[in-house]
RNA sequence: GCCCGGGUGGCGGAAUUGGUAGACGCGCUAGACUCAGAAUCUAGUGGGGGUUACCCCGUGAUGGUUCGACUCCAUUCCCGGGCACCA
């Protein structure tokens, strides 16, 4: 170390200063690579990953850090231990609002987004995070994409990816298609832009073959039962049958419908097809033709949302066609309803109204017959619909078997009549994998006249995004690369054909897919990972991120994984061995309300404080005379304040706070730069970890984080006098572990904060870093031995001051690899304990005795005690209940 | 509607998984320092009663199990999240 950076050389630190401490020490361990990570067989890897932020132009807000931090103070942590840790960042760095921004401005989305991404790293270095930055990775990097490129031909080549013509979900707005998983309530989940299902001809993924081991390998993994769930349903495995329906009067022709209650086939007494089934006009009989295109025409024009915005009611019309039951050979009709799904199973269904809510709604509202055929688990008959497990009734040779057996032998007679099989059906679909859009990955793939798909030979890899004039999506569907010709026209290698590149790109999700890979060996030109790095970094040990993936990108990569599973690229199963989603910092915003219900411009609004405005079911009404108002909120940066109470900023009157998610919109983002300059990142860090448990959402505070920042001052008062002219000078530490309280003190806070790091409780640990700091010195020295546990011991919270601290006793290197403090173990428990003595399991009183004490003593110890002997007023206790080292309870008579 | 979370002081949150409820921090009150403020320090701070000793109430609500319940069980209310006609 330079002798600059030992403590108070620097100048007059004539008190805890942050903007001096921190970045001597960002620029210390960036010279220094003190976080530089090389596979070392001889220790213990692991490996902590944040999710990579896209890198907006807004920069950081302080919901990054907090996930950051976590797996920052992991990092030091470990390190601390013997581990070899792997701690990397980068940039998930194609995505819409560049290339929003490249069409507004023209600016090519590379430019942007290396704008970008320098302010994120700046930004990110600010916070004093241990990342290895040599390792760092941009998913718009020719050398990254080669091999995102090079994943996408493994698939392709195993046929894995496939063009086909599928009603895709067509956002207008964004000009591109998306993914089922980026349609929330029939809206895209960027932006929520109103999304159609119309048909295209698109790339897909077949994630469908992967559906039952994404499925199965859930089950090792250490995620919060809360995503493993959703991964679950979005898959949504239901185990059944499939039945084929002879249709009457035409000869040979069947209709095949998935049902996962085979057991009540008896009770089958019509059906219905969606409305897009294929066979629906073929079998409408003449009479219901025109009700039947009409109530077509009708459903399709519905958008999707529209169609599931009201289930209670439902709507549908007879084919007039009929079909044979199997079971018992009876004529039923069949109907079509908007409220089958084409997508889902076979796209038409067997209808059982007496055990099945949504049948027996539509047979009610049609009049169509309901039969019982299964009873209640004690053979009773239930009210209908009865959709439980029970016992089947009216079915001939199933009667009287419990559910699960009645549909075992169900499909058994099925399958030998050949009329019907047991299946599995799955909810999760396949991926929709091209994007009309510019900045993303091109699909490695030329299309020959003769119709024919070749990939890309591994040795032209990658295929580069050619230059464009205009970065808009051009009409009917087509990306803007349709319009670069020269790179759009090309010859096959191998034939010398001419042929046309593929002009859709990838979506955002490709490049995050597998970027947990790279890290481990982010350079290889040769593979997109080398099979020692695999082999010694994965899985992730570590896994922190947002929630809001539990769909997308959690199950993408899963699948991804597997795939190079299967072709030997990698030997885990899964990836991401832990994972852990941290809460939302909430925001305060300030609202009041106007009249300008309109948005008009340059109109003046009559203003309204939340206190006169009530709800009147969605809209927000004046109390006096109940016309409508709008809410309108106050930036953060605009609040008057009167005293604690904020203010309209013009007028008199005061706003609503309301406490929710951070946003533009709302202007209640907190910078964290603004409060690195003035608190500095060790405060920023420790604030955000002592909110509250990690993994739940906390609304930011600007008192709160005063708090921390008072205790890392403290810290700091604890080892130097403050001297008001000149440097600082250290205390005088007394030499060893000081007296017996200060050395129990020591060897309780090593051992808490210990476990609490173990068990990802930083609040916790926290607090006993702020014990520690306010009792160990209060009536003697601080111990040497005290001060270098406690510098090792913040260190991985606030690892700035913690390397101050350190180096200020006297030491030359970076705590950075120094072993963690361990706890005397002989300190942990007393010799003289304080046990609480209660009447009734009501504490009373207490008494100082032995830990070894037997409960004899300790009985008569309690029963002495001249309160409790009030209680007890003369009589026999009934009872003593002694909980060793805890408390006696008595029970009075 | 269904499935997960979660309701603890004025606020953020602790509580070794059935054993002293409210650690730690914010805020607040009083005091010290200061010409004054800021900063800092010290003490107090769940509610109610009492001069003290001390007593009563108290973990969304109601009941139950237990010597003892924030913790377990039942019913119920509220908040947050997810899914939502998936046959």
């Amino acid at each position: 170390m330079t002798p600059s950076l030992k403590a108070g050389t620097l100048g007059a630190t004539m008190t805890y200063e942050p903007k001096k401490i921190e970045p001597k020490w960002q620029q210390f361990w960036l010279k220094n690579q003190t976080f530089r990570a090389e596979i070392d067989p001889s220790k213990p890897k692991y490996y902590a990953l944040d999710m990579f932020p896209y890198p907006s132009g807004d920069g950081l807000h302080v919901g990054h850090p907090e996930g950051y931090t976590a797996t920052d103070i992991l990092s030091r942590y470990k390190r601390m231990r013997g581990f070899n840790v792997l701690h990397p960042m980068g940039w998930d760095a194609f995505g819409l609002p560049a290339e929003q921004y490249a069409i507004q401005t023209g600016t090519h989305p590379k430019e942007t987004t290396k704008n970008n991404t320098d302010n994120f790293r700046r930004q990110i270095q600010s916070l004093g995070f241990s990342y290895d930055w040599s390792r760092e990775i941009d998913t718009t990097d020719p050398k990254y994409m080669k091999w995102t490129q090079w994943i996408f031909k493994q698939l392709f080549e195993r046929g894995l990816a496939y063009e086909a013509e599928v009603p895709v979900n067509w956002c207008a707005a964004l000009g591109t298609v998306l993914a089922n998983e980026e349609v929330i309530d029939g809206k895209s989940e960027r932006g929520s832009h109103p999304v159609e299902r119309i048909p295209m001809k698109q790339w897909m993924l077949k994630i469908t073959a992967y559906a039952e081991r994404l499925l199965e390998d859930l089950e090792e993994l250490d995620w919060p039962e809360a995503i493993k769930k959703q991964q679950r349903d979005w898959i949504g495995k239901s185990e059944g049958a499939n039945v084929r329906f002879q249709v009457c009067g035409h000869d040979g022709l069947d209709i095949e419908v998935f049902t996962t209650r085979p057991d009540t086939l008896f009770g089958a007494t019509y059906m219905v097809l969606a409305p897009e089934h294929s066979l629906v006009s073929q079998i409408t009989t003449a009479e219901q033709r025109d009700k039947v295109d009409g109530y077509v025409k009708e459903t399709a024009n519905k958008s999707e949302r529209a169609r599931q915005a009201d289930e209670k009611t439902k709507t549908g019309v007879d084919t007039g066609a009929r079909a044979l039951n199997p079971v018992n050979g009876e004529e039923i009709p069949i109907w079509i309803a908007d409220y089958v799904l084409a997508s889902y199973g076979t796209g038409a269904i067997m209808c059982v109204p007496g055990h099945d809510t949504r049948d027996f709604e539509f047979a009610t509202t049609f009049d169509l017959p309901i039969r019982r055929v299964v009873n209640t688990k004690k053979n009773k008959e239930a009210d209908l619909p009865y959709t439980e497990p029970g016992v089947a009734t009216a079915s001939e040779f199933i009667d009287n078997l419990p559910t699960a057996e009645a549909k075992q032998k169900m499909i058994a007679w099925l399958e030998e009549k050949d009329i019907g099989s047991g299946t599995t059906t799955y909810k999760l679909r396949d991926w929709l994998f091209s994007r009309q859009r510019y900045w993303g990955e091109p699909f490695p793939l030329i299309k020959l006249e003769d119709g024919s798909v070749r990939a890309v030979a591994d040795s032209d890899l990658p295929v580069l995004l050619p230059e464009v004039e205009d970065y808009k999506p051009r009409a009917g569907g087509n990306s803007p690369l349709q319009s670069a010709t020269d790179w759009l026209q090309t010859t096959d290698p191998e034939t010398g054909q001419p042929a046309l590149r593929e002009t859709n790109t990838m979506p955002q999700w490709a490049g995050s897919c597998w970027y947990y890979l790279r890290f481990c060996d982010p350079t290889n030109d040769d593979a997109l990972i080398s099979e020692e790095a695999e082999r010694y970094w994965l899985p992730v040990d570590l896994y922190i991120g947002g929630a809001e993936h539990a769909v997308l990108h959690l199950l993408y990569s899963r699948f991804w994984h597997k795939v190079l599973y299967d072709i030997g690229v990698v030997h885990t199963k899964e990836p991401f061995q832990k994972l852990v989603n941290q809460g939302m910092i909430l925001g305060s915003s300030y609202r009041y309300y106007d009249d300008n219900l309109s948005d008009a411009e340059g109109v003046k609004a009559n203003c309204h404080s939340a206190q006169a405005v009530r709800m009147d079911g969605e809209k927000a009404v004046l109390k006096s005379d109940g016309s409508e108002v709008k809410e309108r909120w106050v930036p953060l940066n605009q609040v008057r304040w009167e005293g604690k109470e904020a203010c309209h900023p013009e007028q008199d009157f005061p706003l609503e706070e309301v406490i929710e998610k951070m946003s533009k919109s709302r202007g209640n983002v907190i910078n964290p730069d603004v409060v690195v300059d003035y608190y500095g990142a060790d405060s920023l860090r420790l604030y955000e970890m002592f909110l509250g448990p990690l993994d739940k959402a906390a609304p930011w505070s600007t008192d709160g984080i005063q708090g921390v920042y008072r205790f890392l001052q403290r810290a700091y008062r604890l080892f130097f006098n403050e001297v008001i002219e000149g440097d600082d000078t250290l205390r005088e530490f007394s030499q060893g572990s000081g007296n017996e309280e200060q050395a129990r003190l020591t060897a309780k806070t090593i051992d808490g904060v210990t476990q609490d790091l173990e068990n990802l409780q930083f609040n916790t640990a926290i607090s006993k870093l702020m014990v520690f700091s306010r009792e160990i010195a209060k009536n003697a020295a601080l111990p040497r031995e005290a001060a270098e546990a406690f510098s090792l011991l913040l260190a991985p919270f606030a690892p700035h001051l913690a390397e101050e601290l350190w180096a200020a006793l006297g030491h030359e290197k970076s705590l950075t690899y120094e072993p963690w403090p361990k706890a005397d173990a002989s300190l942990l428990t007393e010799d003289l304990i304080t046990m609480a003595v209660a009447v009734n399991g009501k504490r009373r009183d207490e008494i100082q005795i032995a830990a070894d004490a037997d409960e004899d003593s300790v009985r008569a110890a309690a029963l002495a005690l001249e309160k409790i002997q009030r209680f007890l007023d003369g009589k026999e206790p009934k009872k003593v209940i002694v909980i060793k080292g805890r408390m006696v309870n008595i029970v009075a008579p």
